[in-house]
DNA sequence: TGAATAAATGAAAAAGGCTTGCATATAGAT
DNA sequence: ATCTATATGCAAGCCTTTTTCATTTATTCA
């Protein structure tokens, strides 16, 4: 789903104010490409679609800070690169994937189990602030035939 | 829980004939090792472990041969780097990591939330062979305090 | 036991993702 | 408009992992 552009901003300029950080052009440019993608994507593919506009390097710069202030998540789907996505407000972010082993088509799933495995582990080991991450790997319709 | 190496090397024998892959010095020594691990490890680590008695590019290619042999398995714990652990027959390779984010301490977890959730997922999306990649993160009581 | 041969290894090099250092450019404050 | 701290571009580098190719080794079979 597709967020606004307008809504992000208005959040990057709420979050950035008073910790000595900057509306650039960059930083603009990413979350507005973040705001139109479906799925995550690679700091190679925003560098890519913003056809050069900004150094691959920013692009990096920009996810790790966006990443700090909670507007972007990282995601690992086991190929050895990190994945991005705006955070929605609606799932507060936590949302899953499901990956087709063979052609890596992404589907999104929303499901989740019961937050107190999370809560019981936690307390089990006396761990704080746990969160999780959990991909979903398979072959989908197509690839299953072939 | 550290395993017998004799019975890897049971497994890895009966498992390896008639594929045209052959049982090697280097093979026999990474799967010895992971036997006697109780943390998933990376590939460097192997090697240090091994003190040069093969080469690094050897522990890749043999981790990664072993792993399509579903002798071991791989994990993410999201610092770019891959880290492997011989799958216990008992728990079939299926278990999870709490580590923290803080000092990198890994606690094994049993738990893990319902089957049907996955079969429901495959199934909503004509999916087949799905697994799951879930790992914990979180702050250890020691680093809690720091 | 001793070739024959197919597969595994080592060494060097390279690929790929990501980070760092430094000079220059720019956002935001005054 | 100016000033200053922050961000960017570029080059270089780091780290993990893969590739290439000549050499070595495990297994087969005579």
């Amino acid at each position: 789903m597709a967020h606004s552009h307008q809504h992000d901003l208005i959040d990057l300029r709420a979050k950035l104010r008073g910790k000595d950080h900057r509306i650039t052009k960059p930083r603009e440019e990413i979350l507005d490409l973040l705001g139109k993608e479906e799925h995550p994507v690679t700091a190679k593919t925003i560098h890519e679609k913003l056809s050069g506009s900004c150094d691959l390097v920013t692009v990096y710069r920009s996810l790790k800070m966006l990443e700090s202030m909670d507007l972007v998540k990282r995601f690992d789907f086991g190929d050895n690169t990190a994945r991005f996505e705006l955070i929605c407000p609606n799932d507060n972010g936590h949302h899953h994937h499901l990956i087709c082993k063979e052609c890596r088509t992404v589907v999104e799933i929303d499901e989740c189990f019961d937050s107190n495995l999370e809560s019981r582990i936690a307390k089990k080991h006396g761990f704080a602030e746990v969160t999780h991450q959990l991909e979903f790997f398979g072959l989908c319709s197509i690839c299953q035939t072939t």
